[in-house]
DNA sequence: CCTTGACATAGAGCATGCTCTAAGGTTTAT
DNA sequence: ATAAACCTTAGAGCATGCTCTATGTCAAGG
């Protein structure tokens, strides 16, 4: 089965705009166009797509997909460095998760510090202390490395 | 104690340029200006500071800070509309980092297809198998949500 | 007095990732 | 044959979040 932009746009909820934008930046490996220039699309096309969108889900900018995609053009000499674009990759990932666990925490107690102030302020028609700024849902310096 | 915007960006690592912008965004509450215009951040402003950039390093567009901010600025009565705003930000992370544990699972098993596709290319010179191009590292369609 | 240096602003530029418009070609139906 | 309905491309535009440049003001030091 071949595909148009169009229906690979329905099957796969990009947008035609978007696969014509990754296929001019290479990411798309060797579409087929027809006696017009029109693209083909294959299922193994799909698959590929299918790769790249998991990838940039995943949080891999265009730019190194494209390497990615270069890379296994050239066949199975390149598998090494695939193989560790990937893993390095999830390694990104892993500590993303981990940085995003800790804010996790820490903006779980900011709320927490403005519900009780809201609680508070519901009791006693208004604040004791004097504000509900950050001062009052700080935490301690240590867990704001927020970038680490 | 006050404090200029190099001043800031020393203590905080981020750039004067940075420090201006989000002033203009109107992100900085009410800095105090000296007789000359120059900006003087008080203690109290480093610790909006601080709350903006762990909202920003959680992942919440600097727009939506600003609601905040300017929520806060509106004074006690807000306080459950920053309340909601923040445990949706929470909720909204605890999505995010869900997904991205998912995708570190679907990531970490393409990696792991590759890996092994390397060790049969090592050990008979090429592979037995066509190629190394993403079916061969597929992974079942119900994984691939990956923006769910 | 005048240069140096730090501050200010407005606005341009850049990077990423789309999203759309304009202009044009081909196929199909009337 | 002419309009509709597709496709194509180049390139402009948009949103986000900076980053920098140009231009200017002001205060202190030689």
């Amino acid at each position: 089965m071949e595909y148009t932009v169009h229906e690979v746009s329905q099957q796969t909820g990009i947008s035609p705009y978007t696969l014509r934008y990754y296929d001019k930046l290479g990411l798309l490996p060797g579409i087929r166009r027809d006696a017009n220039g029109v693209r083909r699309f294959t299922d193994s096309d799909l698959e590929w797509l299918d790769l790249i969108c998991c990838l940039k889900s995943a949080g891999m900018p265009l730019r190194q997909i494209k390497t990615f995609v270069c890379l296994s053009h050239e066949g199975d000499r390149t598998l090494e460095q695939r193989c560790d674009l990937l893993f390095a990759h999830r390694d990104a990932m892993q500590q993303e998760i981990q940085r995003l666990q800790r804010l996790f925490g820490v903006v779980t107690g900011k709320a927490q510090c403005y519900q009780e102030q809201l609680e508070r302020y519901r009791q006693h028609g208004s604040l004791v202390e004097s504000s509900g700024y950050p001062a009052s849902a700080k935490i301690s310096r240590e867990d704001c490395d927020y970038d680490g």
